[in-house]
DNA sequence: GTCTATAAAGAGATAGAC
DNA sequence: GTCTATCTCTTTATAGAC
């Protein structure tokens, strides 16, 4: 329901009937509206920031980018909902998540940023901005799920289902790993 | 108001005092608070889709796009609230501009699309998938003002207003023309 | 734990004077 | 055009029986 109306927009009444109870009784678990919106958030930022924390440093570089474009790219396809939640968070300027993004995600991105530099360092890959390349993978896989419904609108019947997640995975790959070449080099 | 609360989170209380007048004074011209939303969300989306109308088929490729790249990121630098309320407008489904996407914007998409087709038939592109090359461009320059509050929070001391833009512009152009630079092909 | 009934506050919209 | 006052409906939250 707060991923589709909005915080605000979400009804306590519409929230209990989703979960097959009355408001009174949704009420005796979570005292207050905003209760609710806390555990769901929470349970969704968790999952969020898992793939970054897979990205391993002694992995092959193009390997290793590929594959966590993979994992952001399935979370969107299979937790959309969830991934348009974390997105109005945002967008609404992060009032709840703010701190942890200031904390626990910085650390984690500063860190993974590192091995990134690290491989650039290393020539095994172009010289790129690790945090900007991060935001972009961040943006286009989560594109699929927040902007899902003007994508479906804009391929019309090209919209089959699983295949333009097909599609996708292999489009961002392609710009990704071509545009991150080494040797290359930024060009 | 509506960017930072979304539809049902503005008041038109509010909206009445950041337009410095009363609640029914406001609504003298605008009768009901949708009037005010649509109003809002049709000058926005006009702006929208006017960059995407400058890409020219007889232009270099590659300039082209690095084009309506820097356009789109200049957008979300200078508009960044207009930019977040058409995300939540298209998170929420789309409730409102649903007709205007299946409609003026799909058609302008695949028109551009065959505008990019036809520069990898003539070999001046790598072979990629229009529409989805198109998603991410949009996705990657959108980010910068959806998902402002996040980008400060990651990169801290780092984000100094106009410079991270600087660096974003120089990023995307740089991922986006290698990876689709011609003869490398998809690779 | 679950329910019906209801209190209390919030917010969209209108009436009517000036 | 602009205002104060107010109607009305929605929504959060609680009381209290079972």
């Amino acid at each position: 329901m707060f991923s589709t109306w909005g915080y605000r927009g979400a009804t306590v009444d519409q929230i209990a009937v989703l979960a097959g109870m009355t408001k009174p009784n949704l009420l005796y678990y979570f005292r207050r509206k905003e209760d609710i919106y806390l555990a769901v958030l929470n349970r969704t930022h968790e999952m969020w920031l898992e793939p970054l924390e897979h990205l391993d440093a002694s992995g092959d570089p193009a390997k290793e980018i590929a594959a966590y474009i993979d994992r952001k790219l399935e979370m969107s396809r299979d937790n959309p909902k969830a991934s348009r939640l974390f997105a109005m968070e945002i967008i609404q300027g992060a009032p709840i998540l703010g701190q942890t993004l200031r904390g626990r995600l910085k650390t984690l991105v500063d860190e993974k940023a590192a091995v990134i530099a690290g491989w650039v360092e290393a020539g095994r890959l172009a010289p790129v901005d690790p945090h900007h390349l991060i935001f972009m993978i961040w943006a286009t896989t989560q594109h699929y799920a927040d902007f899902d419904t003007q994508i479906r609108a804009v391929l019309g019947a090209r919209a089959t289902r699983p295949a333009h997640f097909d599609m996708a995975k292999s489009t961002l790959e392609q710009v990704f790993l071509g545009g991150l070449a080494n040797g290359t080099s930024g060009r």
